[in-house]
RNA sequence: GGCCCCGUAGUUCAAUGGAUAGAAUAGAAGUUUCCUAAACUUUAGAUACAGGUUCGAUUCCUGUCGGGGCUACCA
């Protein structure tokens, strides 16, 4: 008798791959590989559940397909009749019906799990930074994007057992923040975000925005006496004046870093409220402030080391050409720090604090090669963890008409975003009309777990490491597949199970439990349906943290919805056809909401009671 | 120029080398005396092109065409 053990975390597909490996070794005496045995779902039009792929079988066994299917499904229903019900053959895949009550215990013992799908197979440190923002403009739609990947993808490692420490790097220095911090001392007068009543990191983006128009004003004056475009772009008094600033920034002078202070805790303020309403949260906040020192001692320990060289202007370069790469900046002539100096401080302090096994960076794919650069360069320094660097990459979120540019007024501003979806969320349940009795303070929660649940759905859906496009009319929609959809499934069944459960408590606790000692009881079609889905979930888990991917659990909580939908449809569960079937799928529907709940939780979106 | 990524229904997305390529939207047609119609049911519609490897290719390889990114002393 083959064993098969319910409660082993292995899933149905890899317990049936194991009893086909020894069907196999038992029937032919042959061993073969695990890889070589295929197990897929059973395809809706065929009967059954799990199908066997004989193919790369035949050769090995010398077997004809009809041959070595009939002989296997005998074998496997006369060993294994607790698990194996029946099985047809037809070209060469051989689909094996599960027993019902195979699937009828896997339900009862998981149903009220409210951690069902969690599992305990990693034990790596590992450190996912993400949302790593500028602090002279406002956060847009692609950091949404960042951050809502960061954190899932984050709490997708924790749900397979990791011990992850989410952080933060805030590029809080540099020539950009220059150009703020220039364009407020050119222009304010003294205007503060309490004094123009503006949000801290929009006030400050919009002096990086007068920053350049004024540059641009200063190229084309000096375009128009006679410069070249080239030329025109470096003497431009205004940029001068921002590259000073760095330089004197850097060299500590006192009324550049108060500035910079004062600017930065507007921004702070700005994003913190943000990160509040979108959920955002950090265990470990870096400022490239401090990184970039350490980045900078580690280039001059590895110029001394002949890693990197200097050229005649006093710049430092690492030389990578060998590698197929090229020739790369470590250090201004003028001395200052690059991108990618503090990286390589950060890469090394995040190690000695936390001894990460695995560093993540959730970062846009335009910086793919800058990553490259970063792992070869901690390789060739002798960092014995440059190969844990690991560069989450995804892909730009563009507007139906092309790329968001700010020059042209065509970013989504995150905070506008936000807004929006929960404003259409609190029309739209206007509209319906079904939560009349809520208070305010219940209706401002509804909206913003519609509202918020939409946008990070739509974002995280989609397979990160594609681009996606983001069209504002069709994007909010809240039919189909999309956050609302599983959200209002939820809030069904949980008004279901509130029904179901006050009629149980009018009558006798005793009846719950009736199902357990009828393990006989058939599965309808639909009802089967959901349960095999149910089934798949810790696979889907393990999976979405194998290729740090949230979209695997967004494609999978929407099925598993859109399959509660149609049985929700067609079969009644207060007035089931009797008090074992009302049983059955009252505990159906709790598996489903506790699964819902759970996927929606590492997607970062609530789920409403009712909506 | 060099390097990297991507081309799937009108549109937005799926498919560890496996069966007749799935959904969602938009289109057409239906479902409400009955657990929430933000739902359900039916219908029509796609692998850029040309080769190759394979029992089998959307998936792997080569080429062509199309789109994007990087190739900054910006971050």
């Amino acid at each position: 008798m083959l064993a098969v053990n319910l409660r082993s975390a292995m899933s149905l597909s890899n317990n049936i791959k194991q009893i086909v490996k020894t069907a196999i070794a038992d029937l032919y005496k042959t061993d073969v590989d695990e890889s070589g045995i295929t197990i897929n779902l059973t395809k809706p039009e065929f009967e059954g559940d799990y199908t066997v792929v004989l193919f790369a079988l035949l050769k090995p066994l010398k077997k004809s397909p009809d041959a070595l299917g009939n002989e296997l499904g005998k074998y496997l229903i006369e060993k294994s009749p607790g698990l194996f019900k029946s099985y047809n053959l037809i070209k060469g895949f051989l689909n094996l019906v599960i027993a019902d009550a195979y699937w009828i215990q896997f339900l009862s013992e998981n149903f009220n799990n409210a951690s069902f799908g969690k599992q305990n197979i990693s034990h790596k440190k590992i450190m996912v930074e993400y949302s790593s923002p500028n602090t002279n403009k406002p956060l847009h739609l692609g950091h949404l994007r960042n951050i809502f990947l960061g954190w899932s993808a984050a709490e997708i490692l924790k749900s397979t057992g990791n011990d992850v420490i989410k952080s933060c790097i805030v590029n809080d220095r540099g020539i950009h923040i220059c150009k703020s911090m220039l364009a407020w001392k050119m222009f304010a007068n003294g205007a503060t975000p309490e004094s123009t009543n503006t949000k801290g990191d929009h006030f400050v983006g919009d002096y990086y925005v007068k920053f350049n128009d004024a540059y641009k004003k200063q190229v084309e004056e000096l375009i128009a006496k006679g410069s070249t475009k080239e030329q025109a772009e470096k003497e431009a008094p205004i940029m001068k004046a921002a590259q000073q600033m760095l330089v004197d920034w850097e060299a500590g002078k006192t009324d550049v870093i108060e500035l910079w202070t004062m600017m930065n805790s507007w921004v702070y303020e700005g994003f913190d409220e943000t990160y509040k309403r979108i959920g955002a949260d950090f265990d470990k906040i870096y400022y490239e402030s401090n990184t970039y020192i350490l980045g900078k001692d580690l280039v001059e320990a590895g110029l001394q080391k002949g890693i990197f060289y200097k050229e005649d202007d006093g710049s430092v370069w690492i030389d990578l050409t060998a590698d197929g790469l090229d020739k790369k900046i470590v250090r201004r002539k003028d001395g200052t720090a690059v991108y990618i100096t503090q990286d390589i401080g950060l890469a090394v302090d995040k190690y000695e604090e936390y001894k990460i096994d695995e560093n993540i960076y959730v970062v846009g794919d335009e910086q793919n090669y800058h990553f490259k650069v970063l792992r070869l360069i901690c390789e060739k320094m002798g960092l014995p963890y440059a190969n844990a660097i690991h560069h989450l990459s995804y892909g730009m979120v563009e507007l139906p008409s092309g790329k968001m540019k700010s020059r042209e007024g065509t970013v989504v501003d995150a905070d506008d975003i936000v807004d929006e979806m929960i404003n259409i969320a609190k029309q739209k349940t206007e509209e319906l009309g079904k939560v009349k009795d809520f208070t305010e303070d219940e209706l401002k929660e509804l909206y913003e777990t519609i509202g918020l649940g939409a946008l990070k759905f739509f974002l995280l859906r989609v397979d990160p490491k594609k681009r996606m496009v983001f069209n504002p009319e069709e994007s909010i929609d809240f039919h189909g597949f999309t956050g609302p959809f599983v959200q209002y499934t939820y809030a069904r069944i949980k008004s279901v199970l509130r029904k179901v459960n006050s009629e149980w408590a009018m009558v006798n606790e005793v009846n719950r439990h009736t199902i357990n000692r009828k393990p006989e009881t058939d599965l309808l079609p639909l009802e089967k349906n959901i349960i095999t889905q149910l089934e798949q979930f810790p696979t889907i888990i393990e999976e979405a943290a194998t290729f740090f991917d949230p979209s695997k659990i967004a494609v999978y909580v929407f099925n598993l919805a859109k399959t509660f939908n149609s049985f929700y449809t067609e079969h009644s569960i207060t007035n089931a056809e009797n008090e074992e079937k009302k049983y059955l799928r009252s505990i159906l529907s709790e598996f489903t909401a506790n699964t819902i709940h759970t996927s929606m939780q590492l997607l970062g979106i609530k789920v409403p009671e009712r909506m």
